[in-house]
DNA sequence: TGACATTAGTATCACTCGGATACTTATTCG
DNA sequence: CGAATAAGTATCCGAGTGATACTAATGTCA
């Protein structure tokens, strides 16, 4: 693939002309009741952390996300199926690229794509990170604050489910992306009000308990507005 | 200032080496009933548009804010009383200092502050914008969108009143802010709840009705937690 | 086969919150 | 003094949330 000398392709070397930016990857996956970050292995000997996040640089004519989503299945194999923004990092930190500025995409893949990793990747639970340069460490922290920020506006926790799931399953899903339990019936009750999700006529077979209804998600589209303001989330 | 044939320092030029990335400013004030946004007139005759947003280049050992910061002070003549990132922003799109990437701050700067504008600069309300290169124009629009949600996270109005204010003047604040306008008693009950502000023994004496007490901008710092799941905001 | 565990899904209740309406209070204007 | 104006409050109602407890449908195991 493409070779600026970057560390997730090849080790750092001096490079006649250095990229100005990079893009940097922030990926999580379901992984048993936590959420886990990808994290390629240092290869360059003198780095001083030996795991980074995936990056690299935009090639010429390639929007930010289509680097960020092309640096994401690099180095994890598949295409992720949510990515997004976080913003912009430098003031002087250090980072492995050696780059003046950072951008930072955070994205998901679902767990089952997951279980083959290519090269040197590997998935660190977002409770014990590795140690990673402090502009990532910063980009680490804020992609997990924007992932479960962004939930409320982005259907990320649909895309980490496979197209038919039950409720409990997608209640499942968000409790492990929020990082926090949830009430069954306000989650159910909320949920139909917004019809975002239609009944098929599936019922799981397996498992010992009461069969559950799959559903698929179908937004349709009734927005509701806004309500008052928030005092209570202020400074 | 300094000097890297940016625009809104001296007309643009080819320079010997090109900067990597500029900042950008989305500065907003409030003007009557309405937000307005500062741009500056270009003053390269080749430019394709006749006004532009406040950029500049970082210099060495700046953090981007900072940046930022002295950018909005230079185009405006004070310090902006708030100021946060918005994103980055590149994707191939034409921007005046034809960098390949920018990044885009969006501040505020109370209204009596804003009676002389240094320079080439003038205030644009928010729904008729001049014409901007097809990435500022992007700025422009995600910065005020980041303004307005922001504004639950940060206090954004109080920075815009003086430090002593009247409950009005703070709900038409908001409201001038968000563009709609809100319930006078609903208000009062959730700024009430978060003891955001305390009452001063000090009452308005001018105007023509009821007297209206002064209040300032005092957070007790008991955060609430955050209630159930939003679905209604999703796609 | 029948009790029990397990999981899905629902019903009911109490409480909070937000918006609507209408009211009281305090001032200026004429 | 009364009308106009603006500040601030009281009351009601409906929607949403969380707790609890219930019913329903399956597997497990004695």
């Amino acid at each position: 693939m493409r070779d600026r000398g970057f560390p997730t392709t090849t080790p750092a070397r001096a490079s006649s002309r250095r990229s100005p930016f990079s893009i940097d990857v922030i990926l999580f996956t379901p992984r048993g009741q936590q959420l886990a970050a990808l994290c390629v292995r240092a290869n360059d000997p003198r780095a001083r952390e030996r795991w980074l996040l995936p990056c690299d640089s935009a090639a010429a004519g390639e929007t930010l996300e289509a680097a960020a989503r092309r640096i994401a299945k690099s180095a994890c194999g598949v295409d992720a199926t949510w990515m997004e923004q976080v913003g912009a990092f430098g003031d002087g930190t250090r980072h492995p690229a050696d780059t003046e500025l950072s951008v930072a995409f955070v994205g998901v893949v679902p767990s089952d794509e997951t279980v083959k990793l290519p090269g040197d990747g590997a998935w660190f639970g977002v409770s014990e990170p590795p140690a990673l340069a402090v502009r990532q460490r910063a980009m680490l922290d804020a992609g997990l604050d924007a992932l479960r920020t962004r939930m409320d506006y982005a259907p990320i926790a649909f895309r980490l489910l496979p197209e038919r799931f039950t409720l409990s399953e997608l209640q499942a899903m968000y409790e492990l992306l929020l990082g926090k339990r949830l009430h069954k019936a306000s989650f159910r009750r909320a949920l139909q009000a917004t019809s975002l999700v239609e009944a098929t006529e599936e019922w799981r077979s397996e498992g010992r308990g009461r069969p559950a209804q799959f559903f698929r998600f179908a937004p349709k589209k009734r927005r509701g507005a806004r309500r008052g303001v928030r005092f209570d989330t202020l400074t």
